[in-house]
DNA sequence: ATACAAAATTTTGTATACAAAATGCACGGA
DNA sequence: TCCGTGCATTTTGTATACAAAATTTTGTAT
């Protein structure tokens, strides 16, 4: 008998993943700020683990840019200028606007059908009060636009720019009076997709990105 | 008396750094072939170091996507596929026409006139033999149109994946065929920056990287 | 009281030690 | 001969120890 029990061999995580993770999230979510320090004593004795896999997680924050080193000073939260807000914004509307365009050209027909489920399931969260299921319907959203771009290095690399702007973007969605606005946007690209209509693809797309971001600087301005 | 010697305070590299910079260097030029193992101490040995700076080399390598981690087995060197190459190119090409947007709206005249230089120096190179000079004023051309697009976040990206190309060998150059043409390109980019002609820049940024990726995947060819 | 210097403390950078898991190999039995 | 079990080795994952640099504190002299 083969054996047909199929465990999550997955069950295991490096400790360094799992610091990885909380470190981010709490960066992420704005419980670090910008500009605190990350102490490796102070925050292995917190979460219960030694220096080392502590260590090996900021190494890779620091990749992210989501800390930054000072020699021999240690790490701390990276700040978030203005220069750079606009500088990734840019950066994404670019990559955005390119990943529409190869999607255009080579979405499938079930990665249609999908769209056309995540637009419906965006829909039904905009009455819904839980934000976070909203959240979570964008992102299946434009994820699956990615997927479609069948570039797993640009799917790469506009993840890393999108989550950079999690930072920023936490607000975002808080805007009732834009909710309307996104779902109409979202159903606009996917019929451009639909009838391969680059030109009104890259449009909407363009549209609906610098809907958002004026939704964070609208959002930042108010909080600063 | 201020001191006004201005010792490189810089000197200093955290040894982390110094192995992920030979580590990424050896993938990207080859030395270290797609599949090969890295093994922490026959590695820290080799460099003369301990395991914890290459443990922290191997974790920025695996987020770059040049090492992968298979868990409680170790890092080995990524493979490269075709469809990767592919991947690159087509995203490099993205983010060179994208630059050369942001540069036509932003460069300066002083840029403007370090780019000339930059042209003419590529053409004395091209008459002479030495093919790293040649090499050189090409990626000082072209880095001076990156930092004209005056988004920082836009030069990191570009910086990457210009790297990552290094492992599809930098022999591109070779062709002397070519080189006249490259120079030509050079020339009408200037220009088209000069005038603010953005249309024309974009044509010839996209035709001087098609050229070059086509030059690549023919000494890929002729290689395997 | 203030400024400067030196010592103590903190914190990072690096090395090493120990534990746990995986791999390989040999040996024994069917 | 072939397969499986178990032991030995290798290698990663984690913890800790030690060294060097930076910061803070403390003490002293002006």
């Amino acid at each position: 008998m083969t054996s047909d029990f199929h465990v999550n061999m997955n069950e295991y995580l490096p400790l360094r993943d799992v610091v990885f993770n909380t470190l981010r999230q709490a960066i992420l979510r704005g419980e670090l700020k910008p500009g605190e320090r990350l102490m490796e004593i102070a925050l292995s004795n917190r979460l219960g683990v030694s220096r080392t896999p502590v260590r090996e997680a900021i190494r890779m924050l620091e990749l992210e840019g989501l800390v930054i080193m000072i020699p021999r000073k240690g790490a701390q939260v990276a700040q978030i200028t203005e220069q750079d807000m606009t500088d990734v914004l840019e950066v994404r509307l670019g990559l955005e606007e390119l990943a529409v365009r190869f999607a255009c050209e080579r979405i499938t027909d079930e990665e249609l059908e999908k769209l056309g489920e995540a637009v419906q399931e965006f829909e039904k969260s905009i009455t819904n009060a839980d934000l976070s299921a909203l959240a979570e319907a964008d992102v299946k959203f434009h994820e699956i636009i990615y997927q479609a771009t069948h570039n797993q290095r640009l799917v790469q690399i506009i993840n890393n720019i999108r989550e950079q702007m999690y930072r920023y973007r936490i607000e975002y969605l808080k805007d009732v009076e834009s909710r309307k606005g996104l779902l109409k946007e979202h159903y606009a690209i996917w019929a451009a997709l639909k009838n391969r209509d680059k030109d009104n693809a890259v449009k909407y797309i363009c549209t609906h990105i610098v809907n958002q971001q004026e939704a964070i600087r609208r959002s930042l301005d108010g909080s600063e």
